[in-house]
Parts: C-alpha cells; sequence; structure tokens
DNA sequence: ACCGCCGGGTGCC
DNA sequence: ACCGCCGGGTGCC
C-alpha cells in the first residue's frame, strides 16, 4: 500500500543510509512520505477486531531501527522485494526499518494486506532482545464481513488466529488493552472505561484553560506599533518560546543516550523533531492577529527581529527610489538598480509605507512593492543592503544558514551555503541560484479563508509602524506573481486556503519554498484530512508552523488529527499511530488514551477565552455591557390579529398534542410559531399562503404544499436545527412527511436503511426520489417583498424611536438592528431612508465582497458613514469585527441564547470603545415572552445533546413546544 | 555408513 | 543464533 512510493535500495548498505536519511537530498524523509501515504488510511472507526497472532520479525541485525517493549510496529508490503514479493517490511514508529515478518508468515498476510480485507498491527512486547530476530504480536483489524475470509485464510496456511471468543464491544476494548501500547503508568482503576457523558464533558473541555504555566510575557520587537495588551505579550512569550525551544516534544525523554517516547515506548539516538509552532487558540476577539503579526516582526531568528528598514535608514543607505516602487516592502538593491534611473526622491515622512494596489478584483487589497513586482527573477539577484555592514553581515550569515540546516528534514539547504534570501544579508549574485529551487526560509505564509483576508492586510497596515517597510504580498487574484523567488524574498505571503490548494500539484511556487513559518488562519477549516485543501496544506514546507483558530475541535477527536499532522509532531503525524495510540483509545473510552490525549494538546495549544485572567486580571478589559429589554405593546388591531392566530394555532397544536401527532405535524407546528413571531414584528411579515395546506390532490400540489412548508421552516430563523447532525441545516430538503434535514444527512440515512429507509422524527417511509429542495428561483423571489403599501408596527416605532432619540443625543452613534427575518429589515429600510439614516445592510445572501465593502463602510470613522447596519442574524457567524457600534437592537428573540450573544459580541469585543448597549424588544403577552422563558432550557438542552437518545430530544422540543402555546 | 553423531560455518526478505 | 540448517568429517564402547 505504501511502498510504492518509498525508495528502496536493496544493497544492504545503503539501505540502512536510507533509512537514517543521511543522504537524502529531497527534504522529504521517511516518516514524511509514510504520513503522505497513510494519510489516506482509512479511521479505524468501523474496524473490529479479529484477533491476535504471534510472529516472527527476522533479518533485525541489518537494519538500524530498534523496537522497546510493548512499541508498537508498522508493517508495509513490499511487492517490490527481488527476493519475495510477498515481503512485509516492519518500521518502527520513527519510520526506521526493524526487519521483515518471516517468510512463511509474510506469504499468508501479503494476501490478506493487498486486497485489504485486514489491517494487520505488530506490538512487540518483547522488545529487541535479541540481534537476529523476535516475536511480534498481530492485530487483525478489519469490517466484520471479512472476518471469516481473514481467520479462514490464516488458517489454511497454518496460522491460528486467536479470537478470544467474544466479539463485542468489551472484547474489543479488552483485546486493544492487551496489545496497546506500553502505556504510561496508569493509575488504579483507569483500566475502567470512561461513561459517554465523561468523554464527551473531558472533550468539550480539552481546550479549556490550557494556560497554565505559559505565563512570561515578552515585548514585540519596535517594529510593532500597537502596545500588546499582557495576555498577548504572555502568547508572544510562549509562541517565541515554541519556535527557538530547544525542549523535546510531548512525551519524550532523555534516557541516557537515547530519547524515549513514553507513549509509544519508541526510543531513537537522534534528537526527535521539535515542533515549532503550535496551536494558538484564543477566544476570537483576543488578538489573535496582533500577536501573529508581533511573533512574525519579533522573532526572526534566534530570538531577533525581523530586519526591516526604517524610512530615514533607507533614504540615507539607498539609493532614491519613486513613492510608488518604495511602497510597503523593505527594498533591496536590485530594485534599485533596475528602476534607480527613474527614482524621485523618497517620501521620508511618516505616511505609511504601505500602498494598497488592487490585485484582481477592486476589493481585494495588494499590498505590494511594483518594483518588485515588475522586477524579473534575474534582475533580481543584486541585493545590498546595508553596505557598510557587510563584514559582520556575513558573519551572520553563515551562523544564519548553519540555524537553518540544523533540523535533520531540512537538507534542502545544507547543501549550499544559502544567503541569498536572508533579508538582513544579501550579498552578491553568485549566491542566488537561477534554479530557484532551493529557497530558504524567511517568509511567513498565512493562509486564511477568503472572508478574513482583508483583515489580514487591515491588521498589518494598521499595527506594523508606519516607517517600517515590511513586504507583505497578497498572493490571490489571477495576476498573481508566482515567482517563487519574488515570493521567498517577501517577509509577509498571504494567500487563501482555495488558491492554495487550485495552486498545489503542478509546480506550486507556494510547494516550492521553505516557509519559515507557515501560519493557518482558522486552522480548523482543514479538520477532514481528504481534502484536497488540507493535503495542500500538509504539504507545505516550514520550519515553523502555527494553527490560530478559535474553536480548534468541532466535533470529535478526528479533527485533531489534521491539526497535529499539519504540526508534524512527531509520531502522530503518521496516521496509523494517532489511531492507534489516540483515537482508537479514546473513542473506546480508554482513559489512558484521554490522558495521553490531553497532554498532548496542552503542550502544543495555548488558548485563553475572554474570562481568563493573566496575572489576576481579566484578559480582556471590555467596556460595559447592559442589556435591557424593552417591552413592546401591541397596538389594538395588531393585538386582535395576533390574538386570532394565536387561538387557531394553540388549537391545532392541542389537537397534535392530545393525539400525540406533534412531531409528524412538526412543520405545521413550526408554521404557527413562526406566523406569531411574525405578528410580533409586522403583519407584512406574513407570508401569503394558501389556508389549506392540507390533503393535496396531485404531486404538483403536494410538491408546492412541501416547498411553502420548507419556506416557513426556513424562514423561521435558521436555528431550526438538522435531526440528524443537530446542526443548523445546510442545503435543506423536505421529506414527504414534512420533515426538513440536511440533504446530506438524510441521504445518508436512506443510503445506509437496510430496506426501507424512515424519517428520523416520525418513522414514515421516504425515499431519496421524494426529497424537495427549495426551487432557487424562489429562492430569489423571496428577497423581493412587493408591498406596494408601506405601513408601520409597534415594534418598527420602538424602534425608531430609540435611534431617533439616539442621533439626538450623540450623532456618531452606530447602531447594529438584528432581525431573523430578513424581510423584517428590508420593511426597516423604509422608515431609515424616511428619517434621513445612512444605513447598510449585511444578510447571508450577500457575495463575500460585498460583505467586506459593506463592513469596511460600516467601521468607518468618516462623518458621512452609515450609522445604521441592518443585520441578519445568520448573516457571517463568528469573526465579524463591528466595533464600530455601540449599540445593539435585536428585533425577535432567537430560539438559542448563544446566538444573540455571539451577534453581540461582534460589537462587544476587543477594540469597542464604547460601553455597549443591547436592546432586546420582546412584545408583551406573546410568544416571544415564552420564547425568552425557555431559552434557558433550550441551552440545557443543547448540552444535553451529545449524551441524549433522540426519545429525549424529541420529549424536550414537545415540551418546549407546549410552552411556547401555553398548553 | 544408502546411517547417526559431532562440531564448524552460517544466517531476512 | 544459548537456535536450526547445511555439509564435511567421521565411525564400538
Amino acid at each position: 500500500m505504501f511502498s510504492h512510493r518509498w525508495r528502496f535500495s536493496w544493497d544492504r548498505y545503503s539501505e540502512v543510509d536510507l533509512f537514517t536519511d543521511r543522504y537524502e537530498a529531497s527534504a522529504e524523509t521517511l516518516s514524511q512520505a509514510i504520513r503522505a501515504a497513510a494519510s489516506e488510511e482509512p479511521d479505524a472507526d468501523g474496524s473490529v477486531l479479529f484477533g491476535h497472532l504471534q510472529g516472527t520479525v527476522v533479518g533485525l541485525r541489518y537494519y538500524t531501527g530498534v523496537v522497546n517493549q510493548g512499541e508498537m510496529v508498522g508493517l508495509v508490503r513490499q511487492p517490490q522485494n527481488p527476493y519475495d514479493r510477498n515481503a512485509v517490511m516492519v518500521a518502527n514508529i520513527y519510520g526506521n526499518q526493524v526487519g521483515h515478518i518471516k517468510r512463511e508468515l509474510a506469504a499468508a498476510m501479503a494476501y490478506i494486506m493487498d486486497n485489504n480485507l485486514a489491517k494487520v498491527e505488530g506490538v512487540v512486547h518483547t522488545g529487541t532482545k535479541n540481534k537476529f530476530t523476535m516475536p511480534v504480536m498481530l492485530a487483525f483489524w478489519g469490517k466484520e464481513e471479512n472476518r471469516n475470509v481473514v481467520i479462514e485464510h490464516m488458517a489454511r496456511r497454518g496460522y491460528k488466529v486467536n479470537t478470544g471468543g467474544s466479539t463485542t464491544a468489551g472484547a474489543h476494548y479488552a483485546s486493544y488493552k492487551s496489545q496497546g501500547a506500553c502505556a504510561l503508568p496508569t493509575k488504579k482503576g483507569s483500566t475502567v472505561p470512561l461513561t459517554a457523558e465523561e468523554l464527551k464533558n473531558a472533550f468539550d473541555n480539552l481546550f479549556e484553560d490550557l494556560m497554565e504555566s505559559k505565563d512570561g510575557e515578552k515585548e514585540a520587537a519596535t517594529s510593532v506599533g500597537t502596545p500588546l495588551l499582557p495576555h498577548q505579550k504572555q502568547a508572544l512569550s510562549w509562541m517565541c518560546a515554541q519556535e527557538n525551544k530547544s525542549a523535546l516534544p510531548p512525551f519524550w525523554e532523555k534516557r541516557g543516550e537515547l530519547y524515549y517516547n513514553s507513549l509509544t515506548c519508541f526510543s531513537a539516538k537522534e534528537v526527535p523533531d521539535r515542533v515549532r509552532g503550535g496551536i494558538l487558540a484564543d477566544d476570537m476577539g483576543l488578538g489573535k492577529t496582533l500577536t501573529t503579526i508581533a511573533l512574525i516582526l519579533t522573532n526572526f531568528h534566534k530570538g531577533k527581529p525581523l530586519p526591516v528598514e526604517k524610512c530615514e535608514e533607507q533614504s540615507t543607505s539607498l539609493k532614491a527610489k519613486s513613492k510608488s516602487q518604495m511602497t510597503l516592502t523593505k527594498l533591496k538593491g536590485s530594485s534599485s538598480a533596475g528602476h534607480g534611473a527613474e527614482g524621485v526622491a523618497a517620501p521620508c515622512s511618516d505616511l505609511p509605507q504601505v500602498e494598497l494596489i488592487c490585485a484582481d478584483s477592486p476589493d481585494i487589497i495588494g499590498i505590494t512593492d511594483k518594483s518588485e513586482k515588475s522586477t524579473s527573477k534575474g534582475k533580481m539577484k543584486a541585493v545590498k543592503r546595508k553596505p557598510s555592514q557587510k563584514g559582520p553581515v556575513l558573519l551572520e550569515d553563515l551562523d544564519f544558514a548553519a540555524a537553518l540546516g540544523g533540523s535533520a528534514s531540512d537538507t534542502g539547504i545544507k547543501k549550499k551555503k544559502t544567503t541569498k534570501t536572508t533579508s538582513s544579508t544579501m550579498s552578491v549574485d553568485s549566491s542566488i541560484p537561477e534554479s530557484a529551487d532551493d529557497l530558504s526560509a524567511t517568509a511567513t505564509l498565512i493562509i486564511s479563508p477568503l472572508s478574513v483576508l482583508s483583515n489580514w492586510l487591515e491588521q498589518f497596515e494598521q499595527h506594523v509602524r508606519a516607517d517600517v517597510k515590511l513586504k507583505v504580498y497578497l498572493y490571490y487574484g489571477s495576476e498573481r506573481n508566482r515567482s517563487k523567488t519574488f515570493l521567498s524574498s517577501q517577509d509577509v505571503v498571504i494567500t487563501t486556503y482555495n488558491v492554495l490548494s487550485a495552486d498545489s500539484g503542478n509546480k506550486s511556487p507556494l510547494h516550492g519554498i521553505n516557509w519559515l513559518r507557515v501560519v493557518l488562519d482558522e486552522g480548523h477549516i482543514i479538520r477532514n484530512p481528504n481534502a484536497q485543501m488540507s493535503k495542500a496544506v500538509l504539504d507545505l514546507k516550514a520550519q515553523r508552523r502555527w494553527i490560530l483558530s478559535g474553536t480548534p475541535i468541532q466535533n470529535s477527536v478526528k479533527d485533531l488529527w489534521m491539526l497535529l499532522a499539519f504540526l508534524r509532531l512527531k509520531p502522530f503525524d503518521v496516521r496509523e499511530w494517532w489511531n492507534r495510540v489516540i483515537q482508537r483509545p479514546v473513542t473506546q473510552r480508554d482513559r489512558a488514551g484521554l490522558k495521553n490525549l490531553q497532554t498532548l494538546v496542552k503542550c502544543i495549544t495555548l488558548r485563553r477565552t475572554k474570562s481568563s485572567e493573566v496575572n489576576g486580571r481579566p484578559v480582556v478589559s471590555l467596556p460595559e455591557k447592559m442589556v435591557c429589554v424593552e417591552q413592546v405593546e401591541l397596538s389594538q388591531s395588531e393585538r386582535e390579529e395576533y390574538e386570532l392566530a394565536r387561538n387557531e394555532g394553540r388549537n391545532t397544536i392541542g389537537r397534535y398534542v392530545a393525539e400525540g401527532t406533534v412531531l409528524r405535524n412538526y412543520a405545521d407546528v413550526l408554521a404557527i410559531l413562526m406566523r406569531l413571531r411574525q405578528h410580533c414584528c409586522h403583519p407584512d411579515l406574513l407570508a401569503k399562503i394558501s389556508s389549506d395546506l392540507g390533503a393535496a390532490a396531485t404531486p404538483a400540489q403536494l410538491r408546492e404544499h412541501l416547498i411553502e412548508k420548507l419556506r416557513l421552516v426556513l424562514a423561521s430563523g435558521s436555528d431550526e436545527e438538522c435531526s440528524v447532525c443537530l446542526d443548523s441545516i445546510h442545503l435543506p430538503v423536505i421529506t414527504h412527511c414534512a420533515h426538513v434535514y440536511c440533504r446530506p444527512c438524510i441521504a445518508q440515512v436512506i443510503s445506509t436503511a437496510q430496506e426501507t429507509a424512515r424519517c428520523p422524527l416520525c418513522r414514515s417511509e421516504i425515499k431519496t426520489n421524494e426529497l424537495v429542495e427549495f426551487p432557487q428561483e424562489e429562492m430569489e423571489k423571496e428577497n423581493h417583498t412587493n408591498s406596494e403599501k408601506w405601513r408601520t408596527s409597534s415594534k418598527v416605532q420602538a424602534l425608531m424611536g430609540n435611534l431617533l432619540r439616539l442621533r439626538c443625543e450623540d450623532s456618531s452613534i452606530k447602531c447594529l438592528v438584528v432581525s431573523q427575518f430578513t424581510r423584517f429589515l428590508t420593511i426597516l429600510e423604509t422608515p431609515l431612508r424616511e428619517h434621513g439614516f445612512s444605513f447598510v445592510r449585511l444578510d447571508g445572501t450577500m457575495s463575500q465582497k460585498r460583505r467586506t465593502q459593506v463592513i469596511q463602510e460600516f467601521q468607518s470613522s468618516a462623518p458621512n458613514s452609515p450609522v445604521i447596519m441592518l443585520l441578519s442574524l445568520k448573516a457571517g457567524g463568528v469573526g465579524l469585527n463591528l466595533t464600530a457600534a455601540s449599540h445593539v437592537f435585536l428585533m425577535d428573540p432567537a430560539w438559542n441564547p448563544a446566538t444573540e450573544e455571539q451577534c453581540i459580541d461582534r460589537c462587544h469585543r476587543l477594540g469597542q470603545k464604547r460601553k455597549v448597549f443591547v436592546t432586546k424588544f420582546i412584545v408583551k403577552d406573546s410568544v416571544e415572552e415564552n420564547m425568552v422563558k425557555i431559552q434557558k432550557q433550550k441551552q440545557d438542552l443543547l448540552e444535553k445533546a451529545f449524551g441524549s437518545t433522540n426519545t429525549d430530544r424529541k420529549a424536550s422540543r414537545i415540551d418546549d413546544i407546549k410552552a411556547l402555546m401555553e398548553l
């Protein structure tokens, strides 16, 4: 399976060298090759243990790989082996070959391995006791349906797989224990499996409070213009330490001459690769971006700051250049040589030496040095900076090159004395190879989701001192400069996950560069190891690796593998070791496994929440936040209409409750509730629906009705969750029994059903071809409300009263007006216009481009900038920065109070200067009041959801509905 | 002795 | 490898 990727030399002596990686020219180590191959390895999840078999490893004396007592080994087929095409190689965790499986046994195993009938895992209980052979305990894992084939095949060859009798989960657990790695010394009682609840709790808290013993603060380099807050200095100190430290990675310790991993029981003669980097998992708003910028500027090499030039210096030491050439970059002699003639005196004011140029699209700003951009590779040679310091600089350069070569995996650098891209030490033409495939590390690559790309550029501008020229290049858009020489001469290159994955493969410049540092912003988005994007990220070459993420775990242990693999946390970057040492034990609720996972995470993660404290003081001291509920009284006519609808709805739902058919009629129930909520906001929100949603005569009618119901569910504020994934609904479809799910979720339910698939909510029969989607045209039509005559409502009046009062008090106050109903936002536009408010609108239908634009407009402090943002509750999600606003008006209550909190946090976050006022409009004596009452319960329900059964959830839903309708 | 036994050379796949 | 296997030397006890 992996073997085709391995370059074997069958000469005994050179083979040893291969495995010790001493003569490998490329930076790709065997371990990386295994990792690459093994990332395709399926999850251990679906596999069951068939049984064990004692085998023999032979030929130990030919290889350097050592195995300790209890250590796991990898078994790898070698179909190309000239002596035996059934050969099965045995490798230790570090990827060093240990020996081979004895010929006869290998012959039996080869068939099973080649046909993927089972995954064979080895544990050596005895360790390498003798010089020639050793026993190995083999465990066969595979799909249940292959169990007998495997056992019989082995039996026919005279190998009896010991199945241990039972095949229950308990047996799996027990046999895991019996064949597992020699775990850390386990305390008494730790063999009792965790309960689901314990596991879930431990998991939720995995990333909590990861700040102890990470104190110590570090000042940022002077080139960072913004003073760091204490917790940011703490983070900077930790990050620098992570990058510079010589300490061993987690679980490694020195034992005499050897380095020993207490988890895998592996020991090695060489120092294990350090993880230079980690996960910065601070809550959003704590300044991960600023901290990262500080890191880039502060910790370039051996704790020294990134050499950047000041404006003054450049005007004296370099030839004059035109303003456009200066731009934001540190200049090199090359640009001077290439363009000096046309140069104009450099501006030496305190104007930011950053120029934003349009790249591909108008809302994407690129920061670059035009002269660099237009300079061809050939002109990049003569690089002479600070000529007066040439002597000492060269010394430093050697030191630097040596330091770069220090890591065993960065062998590419050792090939030559590399001076070309060390920006502090530009020397001469000859040191720059024309081939440019040996680009060493001085640049930081930042990969970010498109939506926060502009944020990075802004933050660089904002936090890097104006007189410092930092070369930041936005690698985005079709005109992006793909020259490796150019890119690696930058200080910072910013790109998106999509660009990276689009580039990867055929001669990707980003993959050709050995980066000083790679930073994954919102790193949790690469959690699926099979995604192209993830593979592209793993393939990057870098000396230091960082993951920034506010929410490092989304769902399960599995998500973590990608993060560790990216960080190259040995040996878990190889999927097999991860599966065997962490994932499988944890999913089987093994305490030691969980403990190990916790230790692992703790070693590489720094996370603070808003409530964390540094030196006894809160990490962030945000301005005060006042939340008040403003009761709205309906007008008489509104009240009459509301009561009418309420009584009707109550009767209907009461009937469903009595009949026990609430869930069967769930869509109707939601529709009723939604109509009541809409009544509370504005009468025109009510969808004009056919009064009779009863039996449909024709398929077309049925479809029409289903679409109508789907529309109601979707319009109900999006916090309706899919009962399959318990997440908000993605790609909604409605079943014939009128229940709404994510299409992928329900499709999976249907495909995994044995015979007839049944609706998870009401057990009606469902079929894939009967799922109804929302027609696209309808989607668009939804946005055009054709209310010719605009009318007001009590809630609109309440809002306008507040807005007008605020404008009188202080016209600079900005407000967020939030609703779950985008049509309500549309309705609100009319009175806003009428009263001359300048406003913008942000909702889920807008393109990323437009969003960025709107946010920028709103955040601007320009005198004519918008003072109101109409915000759809579900728009944007986390990460939005709307600190320009200090007042939030929540027009209607959400099912989930966390959604409201999240929305409030968009302005009540770091950067907010004013006191924040939140006003929640709640209509008195209405379904809204009841919603507020059950919000707390709803929160508890969400927390319970993980461990609870489907029945529990159904019951709670019915209770919710009863409470809402006062039944 | 067309054996057994002894002891040296040797050894993955 | 403190094995097994091979093949040559040897041969009552």
